[in-house]
DNA sequence: CCTGGCACTCTCCAGGGGAGAGTGCTAAAT
DNA sequence: ATTTAGCACTCTCCCCTGGAGAGTGCCAGG
């Protein structure tokens, strides 16, 4: 078993190839044996360290682009280096008061998100990824509607303290403002507080049982809401910023990579689905190369962490690099934006 | 003078730089002339031709990348050609209804916004531009405040019939709902239909004559209301879609010239600077290389229209891509795309 | 005024070394 | 038994060269 190898590996190899993955992190080239035997202060001749290097081939965490150009670690090899080498650095308290300062929970959400996705992409050089609030997790403060035209009905709900989303409904018939005063003032009473999920079962509720006593009033309400909440989260979930800084990586100068994975940033769909897996996780989370399940990002890693309010777990940010990136200052950064996005959130109130 | 020279050019050479062009716009390389004397039916031979092209040379209109290499149409040469030997091919029907089916009257305008920059970079494979509304031309159609915490009012505003805009301010004291509920029919009797720019110059001006008369309820009006619409318009305004087409365009295919163009579209100020200067103009606007007054975009040229409703100009929709494109087949697109949207537009009442 | 012919120029590509970097293996040294 | 030195070997990279191909400019003749 491979695993049983790599518990095999001894101190000495170890520290080699930690070495290695720094040196190769820091020039992004072929690390050869001599190099290595400098670059360690291990005091070993350019054969040993060739003799480990064998080895740690053998293992599959090291390969060579071909004969005579030093070696380069795999995915599997940045994976061990990952999960039991990697000893991350602190952020600075410098950049940490800046972050701090720019996440101010005075901005409405949009903002706050928009703020972070930048704040991402240029402290790390990479792109930077938000996947804001789903809506299911909303609650409603208030709702409001406003009519259009003959059957369009402007509906404007406020939720979780400061969002607003709104959204145009076809009903079956026109309704005067009084009757839509009414039925929002209804729905005001009946469901400020509650969660939208929870409104729509609600009201779907009314709608089955009491369909033959409900009064005019009630029904235009029920009709309107259930229309407005059917309407899916906006498709808008995904923020991304600095794609352009992986145009400067030299492991993605072929244009036809680049393309494929600018691609994925377009179809936010593929970049939802990615960020979905980490919604669940508790802190920051890596993928490295094809571990991300898409083969665009296969020279990529995506380093990502949840965030929320209220112990509730609302999104995901994240950065999308070359897997040759500086692992031990990027995972801090989206480590600590996550925690002082969620603080600000919570200050929301 | 070289428009002089210009206006000498003869049939024959004008004929010959249009298949030229036209040539290069197919193929993206150097014509030569023995190439040219086949794809115009002039039957001429080629070392005529040579003798016509050396004259061109001359006139600025081609350039050649080295001395055996064929001609290329310089900036100059697309000007003219666009200007005076262009014919535009009128749209497929089948496009036409396309678009029409998209650009929905019923969508709100941020959807319509969407569509549009999708579907001109859909349909000519380059990158679309869509610049959205400015807000200083929105009508107030009705005003909602809504306590957030001590200080902090989330206003939201209806305006041009089925936008709903929000933001938070900061008041100096703390209002009771019924005291906002008081200040938002304050002003929605007052000011409901008015331009929001006309709104906040009443405003002002009440603020100004009458500080003394005021009674509560009107000041807690005016007070939010100057905080409400002092807000720049949001910086959103320029959408993008569908920048990776141009990765697929072999004279960009430097990653250096690339990530300076892609910067511009980050750089949402440059672009909106570049289809402000459209705004005033009839229709479709062409700027070819320098023209756009950007080095990034120098071997790009921007086709744009102005859209609106109601005969007052909303915005600008556009196109990007590299100075060799289909001109005759994306002005036409642009063209139509701006009318069908204008008539979307002019539907929504 | 057009055309055929011709010398010329320039790119592109394939092939050939040489330099440089790095490896694997073996045999000696510790 | 591990480490090291030495050596042959294998690649890439770069530069040079030479030939093929494309296209030009110019000139002289139709």
């Amino acid at each position: 078993m491979a695993s049983d190898k790599e518990a095999h590996l001894n101190e000495r190899a170890q520290h080699l190839f930690k070495t290695l993955v720094e040196r190769y992190i820091r020039d992004g080239q072929p690390v050869g044996s001599r190099t290595l035997s400098r670059d360690s202060e291990l005091n070993l001749s350019p054969a040993t360290v060739r003799n480990v290097m064998a080895d740690l081939e053998e293992f599959g965490l090291l390969k060579s682009p071909h004969t005579s150009a030093g070696r380069v670690p795999t995915q599997k090899g940045f994976r061990f280096f990952v999960d039991t080498l990697l000893r991350v650095e602190p952020l600075e308290q410098a950049q940490v008061a800046m972050l701090k300062e720019h996440l101010d929970p005075t901005k409405d959400r949009g903002a706050l998100m928009e703020s972070t996705s930048a704040l991402l992409s240029d402290i790390t050089h990479l792109a930077g990824v938000v996947m804001v609030p789903r809506q299911e997790q909303a609650t409603l403060r208030q709702v409001e509607f406003l009519s259009l035209s003959d059957d369009q009905v402007l509906v404007i709900l406020v939720v979780n303290e400061r969002e607003v989303q709104n959204r145009i409904i076809r009903t079956g018939k026109r309704y005067s403002s009084a009757e839509l005063t009414q039925a929002a003032n209804y729905l005001n009473e009946r469901c400020a507080g509650k969660d939208l999920i929870a409104v729509r079962n609600d009201i779907l509720a009314e709608l089955h049982d009491a369909r033959e006593t409900m009064n005019q009033m009630m029904a235009a309400a029920v009709e309107m809401a259930e229309k407005a909440l059917v309407t899916e989260p906006s498709v808008e979930s995904v923020l991304v910023a600095g794609h352009t800084y992986l145009m400067e990586a030299h492991e993605l100068a072929d244009m036809e990579k680049l393309r494929r994975i600018f691609e994925v940033f377009s179809e936010k769909r593929d970049l939802l689905h990615l960020l979905d897996h980490s919604l669940s996780a508790q802190g920051v989370q890596i993928f490295i190369g094809e571990e991300s399940g898409y083969n665009a990002l296969e020279e990529c890693s995506v380093v990502t962490a949840p965030y929320g309010a209220d112990e509730r777990v609302l999104g995901v940010i994240g950065v999308i690099g070359p897997t040759r990136m500086a692992y031990d200052r990027v995972i801090p950064v989206v480590d600590i934006t996550a925690r002082l996005l969620s603080a600000a959130l919570n200050k929301q109130h």
